[in-house]
DNA sequence: TATTTGCACTTGCAATTTGCAAGCAAAATT
DNA sequence: AATTTTGCTTGCAAATTGCAAGTGCAAATA
């Protein structure tokens, strides 16, 4: 996947050229809901994403600033991917895909649930987010 | 572009399925804020989809219920693209992203002026733009 | 210590999707 | 009547995706 090309100057467009794809919202979702931080971890969501577009999209996630690789602080076969401030931020566009989803699909209701809360009070639910992100 | 298969249950993959591309959001950006509907409009904007991408888009996005296709009132040549319920209520999705797109792009100021002001009072600003649209 | 397993990828290849150019029929314009 | 516009479709090369298999190092197990 190409990073470097634009298509337009407008931001929208920009953006799209970032994320605008299949995948990758899957794994910032991953890193931002399911505490994943893993190669495997990724691999092993339900979408099942083939091994050489997960490495593709996390390349094209670290070298725009959205997520950064270290090493992983139990194991040294293993790396530890994370958001970036610039990751987290996309916190509030995936709420709004949630609420959109909650509008227009059936899903479980435990999700349900979750959406209603983050919904009520979106700002609160955007901060308690990031502080459980950000505390580890 | 298929439009029939789910990857899994989860809501923002499931969203995804539907206008997670390059170009599926451009086509909506177009019909909420540039008064676009026929398929020339949608060929002519600066980002330049081809002319075959454009129909499968266009074709999808009316499977899924996002645009509706009807006969242009002033001429039997044209077709007149416009946005379902479920189409306009993308609006806060592509709002936050260009509120997301404001921290980390550099953009001509007179959208900077545009996504300031629809950050001060969101809803106001979505109002606005569905009375726009619902006039026509 | 030897061997197996886990982890993070890379590689090869077929299938799908994209992008470009050309073509086409119906409607509108000259 | 001839030309242009409109909304597509078609053909084809190039790029991207998806699947399976392989690789090299670390870690766990025998």
């Amino acid at each position: 996947m190409e990073t470097n090309k634009k298509r337009s100057e407008c931001p929208l467009s920009c953006s799209l050229d970032v994320f605008g794809d299949k995948w990758s919202l899957l794994i910032i979702r991953d890193l931002l809901f399911f505490k994943k931080g893993t190669y495997n971890d990724f691999l092993k969501s339900e979408e099942g994403i083939a091994t050489n577009i997960l490495a593709s999209r996390l390349k094209a996630l670290e070298e725009n600033g959205i997520i950064e690789k270290s090493a992983h602080p139990e194991s040294k076969a293993k790396n530890l991917y994370r958001l970036s401030k610039k990751g987290i931020d996309l916190l509030p566009i995936i709420m709004e895909i949630y609420i959109w989803s909650d509008k227009y699909f059936n899903m479980p209701q435990e999700i349900k649930e979750i959406i209603k809360e983050a919904k009520n009070d979106k700002d609160k639910f955007v901060k308690q987010i990031i502080k459980e992100l950000t505390a580890e």
